[in-house]
DNA sequence: CGTTTGACTACGC
DNA sequence: CGCGTAGCCAAAC
């Protein structure tokens, strides 16, 4: 069996991540990014800042075909919007599929990651696939102000 | 074949 | 807060 390029293998990684995410729920280009290893040749540092353009790529890269397979919708930048052209016909059919699933768009066509933001893979997929726990776009609620948690 | 252009993000003003 | 920029992979011009 052939080695793929690299290049496939990440695009590959970042679809079966994209792949977990949750109806009703959306993850960020960079929360993907942090859970995948950084290639050698790149310097861990520069990685945080460059990684999130190759997730979006790895997006663009996503077929007609593979589209039924992979809810690339779930996907939005970290200022929680839509990255697609404005008005494009992809940026409309993204956000109505969010908001049929229930997620909700501010006046700034923004959501809130506090409502529908995604926390990453459970512990055991993340093993078994040798990625890295991302940081959490959903803080845990607060909702009960007079039970105070241990810090 | 060099240039441009993205479905990005952290950081410095 | 908003705006500009660096960082750098591929694919389309």
């Amino acid at each position: 069996m052939l080695m793929p390029p690299d290049q496939v293998t990440y695009y590959q990684t970042v679809w079966n991540i994209v792949r977990q995410i949750p109806t009703g729920q959306v993850a960020t280009y960079g929360q993907i990014a942090t859970m995948i290893p950084p290639p050698e040749s790149v310097n861990p540092p520069d990685y945080d800042r460059i990684a999130p353009r190759w997730v979006g790529y790895a997006m663009n890269a996503v077929s007609a075909r593979d589209a039924q397979d992979i809810p690339w919708w779930r996907v939005i930048n970290s200022k929680g919007g839509i990255s697609l052209a404005e008005g494009s016909q992809s940026a409309t059919l993204q956000r109505s599929r969010l908001e049929s699933e229930g997620i909700i768009f501010n006046e700034k066509d923004q959501v809130d990651f506090n409502q529908c933001g995604w926390n990453g893979p459970d512990d055991d997929w993340l093993r078994e696939n040798d990625l890295s726990k991302p940081r959490p776009l959903r803080k845990p609620p607060k909702d009960k102000p007079e039970q105070m948690n241990l810090l």
